[in-house]
DNA sequence: GCGAACTTAAACACTTTTCGTTAACTTTCC
DNA sequence: GGAAAGTTAACGAAAAGTGTTTAAGTTCGC
C-alpha cells in the first residue's frame, strides 16, 4: 500500500520551494542538476492536477448531466443557463451567479478565454443542486 | 497532458458499477473475466485513495506542525490534546471534538484500531484553524 | 545587455502500473 | 449445502511514469 501520487523526490522539491529556495539552491542541496529539480517539480504540479481532477470525477459519478454549454458561449450567460435548466429537472441550485463564474474559473480555466467559453463544457448536478463542470 | 489518475478502464468500471451492475455483468459487457473486473475496480479505489492523500499532503504544506499523537492514545483524548495545543500558539480550532474523532477515522483509519492510536499520528493547523493528519 | 531564475526537449535506464489469464478462495444469501 | 458475488495470488507483456543528463531556450529585474 503505497502513498500518494507524489515521489519523495517531488515532495522534497515541494517543500523547498515552499521555504522560499531557488531551483539552484534545491539543487546544491539534493545535488543535482537545477534542470532536473525544474522537471521534478513541473511533474509534482502535474501530479497534483491529475489527483484534483480524479476526484472531480468522482464527483460526477454522483451527478447526473444537466446540460452542455456550447462553445462561443458568453461567460455571463452561464450562470442563467444553468439556473434554467436545473429549474426544469426542479433541483435548485446551489450557488449564485457569482459563485458560478468562480468556480467555472477556477476548474475549467483552460475552456475560458476573456469572456468567452472556448470549448464545450460539459455541466452536471447532483441531487442536493451542487454543480460540476466535466 | 494525459487527464486524471484513473484509466478509461478504471472509469468505464467505476460508471457501471455506479448503475447496480456485478462484476460479473460487467465483464460480459467488457469480454473480460470476473476476476479481472475486481482488479480493475480495486486498482481504481486505490487510486482515487491516493489523490486524495496527495492533496492531503498539498494541505499540510500550508499547515504548521502542531504536535504529535504518541501510539497508544486513547481516541476519545486526541481531540483535547489538539484542543489544547491550538490554545497554546493562539489559534482557534475550526472543529468540535466529535467531527475530529471522525475526520481523523476517515483520513486514517489505518493509524486506529478500536479505541486506540496503533500509529504516532502527526498533527498539523493552519492559520484558519483547519485541522490535517500526516 | 548581463546574470540569475526558470523552462524545455530529447534521450536513456529504470521502476511501477495496467490489463489480462487461470485457478483457488471467502462471503453472502436462500 | 449450493449458487452467485466478490476476492486473492502468481504470473506475463505492454504501457506509462520517474530521475537523470546535456544543451538550448525563455523571462525578468537592474
Amino acid at each position: 500500500m503505497k502513498d500518494g501520487l507524489l515521489t519523495d523526490r517531488q515532495m522534497e522539491v515541494l517543500r523547498y520551494r515552499k521555504q522560499g529556495l531557488t531551483q539552484q539552491q534545491i539543487a546544491d542541496i539534493i545535488a543535482t542538476s537545477k534542470a532536473n529539480v525544474c522537471t521534478i517539480e513541473k511533474s509534482a504540479m502535474e501530479n497534483i492536477r491529475r489527483a484534483k481532477e480524479t476526484l472531480e470525477f468522482l464527483y460526477t459519478l454522483d451527478a447526473t448531466h444537466l446540460c452542455t454549454v456550447p462553445t462561443g458561449t458568453d461567460l455571463f450567460e452561464v450562470p442563467s443557463i444553468i439556473f434554467r435548466e436545473a429549474e426544469k429537472i426542479n433541483i435548485k441550485v446551489k450557488y449564485d451567479t457569482i459563485s458560478l463564474i468562480n468556480r467555472l474559473r477556477e476548474s475549467k480555466s483552460q475552456s475560458c478565454k476573456a469572456r468567452q467559453v472556448c470549448e464545450d463544457i460539459i455541466v452536471y448536478i447532483t441531487d442536493q443542486g451542487e454543480i460540476y463542470f466535466g
